[in-house]
DNA sequence: CGCAAAGTTGAGCGTCCTCAAGCAGCGTGG
DNA sequence: CCACGCTGCTTGAGGACGCTCAACTTTGCG
């Protein structure tokens, strides 16, 4: 009865079925039917949340897109994550009731937010919003898998060409093009996510380029042409079985 | 009303600011009171899901260690979490509806099974059950993006050491001792997690001996005893300063 | 007791990092 | 308008860390 009248009609299982672009919109659309959420306009650089801050919002990005950073003692600063339209931000903060790091707009953008106690609420009488944020959970917690999958089965330029994979897939989920792809991240701050330094990131792109497998149409270097984005995967592909290859010979 | 009469009075709140080991406790005693649950005996080796697998319930360690390994279409495996008593397994499936690693059981152990569709509605009832459960899934993303930062930021040496230093953690929130654990993992095992291979876990562990930052005490290199688990860090954090003094010589 | 599996250790090598130099894009100001 | 400097990117040379391969030792089990 709640789910008829409700904007967005769908159930888990609808959503699982339908194309990601959809499922995104709804979930938008369900978000503001039952929340008073609050939308909040950022710039590059701007910092959503920074780690130790009290957690009593979450944030769903809207547009634009972010990176999270964790933060060690020690100093260690790594960027653990990349979020586009329809990825939470903040459930890092849960648990301990404080964010355990920063997330920062990479670009102008828009997040919107809600509050967790009133989130939880809502949880409680709409199903289709708990499961919307459990989806969102689980698949923070199953991509972050596949980023630690990537950095200890590949090697670099293979690292590179998955992180590019990823990025247009991500795009391709959101009905944004994916043969030309602006990256928003110096060659730091992606070597910074892959485990690399700046020059390995950008001896990789080179070696891609060098392959046909990427190219880069205009001056600026960020500015990344993909004609085939299966080409990645392939790349991705060869650089393991040509790693098997040598121990098999034997 | 309800939270006064139910055998754990826990709000999210105080479950925050106990201690963890009754933290845990008290979980199991809020799932057994509001879930149908159902107890599985494991032994080493056994498969608590598999990837690909519907995801029909989600299962929480009550004794014994478990690893979840996933498995890319190109054959590469990879151990990508280790899971200690309380811990929940199988979060990664609520996205898609199906599994999307393995859960092996490393140990002889149990493991508590419940439907997930009865966790939604009594979640649904329950809030304290609903913050337990947001609580899980957050720690695992957390940890996750620690995993990840380690992979990112140490080097092989450090890897191992912040590795131990995690599992005695693991084990001293759960009220075990910490001074003398058993590895239920091969070198290779461990090598594959921390994205080296088992020989450089061999040497690194060797090292740590060296150091007497850890130590074989009985035959079996699988014992290891820790005399003083911040002597672990310590030796991680030598590593990071050590590797960044030449930089800042120039 | 003997075999298989797991772990250790060493030597050589390759990938990636470090360091350095040069180049390209871009905003500023003479 | 172009010189200037700044920042980010690329490329090369050399070196170090960790991998590969191999031999050996230890442990566990039938």
């Amino acid at each position: 009865m709640l789910n008829a009248t409700s904007p967005a009609r769908s159930s888990a299982i609808a959503a699982r079925t339908m194309p990601k672009t959809n499922r995104i919109g709804e979930a938008f659309e369900l978000l503001q039917a039952h929340l008073p959420i609050t939308r909040h306009l950022v710039r590059e650089g701007d910092r959503v949340y920074q780690v130790g801050q009290r957690m009593d919002c979450l944030f769903v990005v809207f547009s634009g897109s972010f990176k999270t950073v964790n933060l060690a003692s020690d100093g260690r600063e790594q960027v653990v994550g990349l979020h586009l339209k329809g990825d939470w931000l903040g459930f890092d903060g849960i648990a301990e009731g404080q964010h355990a790091c920063d997330a920062v707009a990479m670009d102008v953008g828009e997040v919107w937010s809600v509050q967790y106690a009133a989130l939880l609420l809502s949880c409680a009488l709409q199903p289709a919003l708990l499961s919307l944020v459990h989806a969102a959970m689980s698949r923070e917690i199953t991509r972050e898998r596949n980023s630690m999958m990537s950095l200890c089965t590949l090697p670099a330029n293979a690292r590179v060409a998955d992180f590019l994979h990823g990025w247009a897939e991500a795009l391709a989920e959101r009905g944004l093009r994916t043969d030309q792809i602006t990256l928003r991240m110096s060659r730091a701050e992606i070597g910074n996510y892959l485990g690399m330094t700046l020059e390995s990131v950008s001896r990789a792109m080179s070696q891609l380029a060098r392959d046909n497998v990427i190219g880069f149409p205009e001056k600026g270097r960020r500015h990344v042409q993909i004609p085939d984005v299966s080409a990645l995967s392939r790349f991705v592909q060869r650089s393991v079985s040509l790693a098997e290859a040598v121990p098999t010979l034997q």
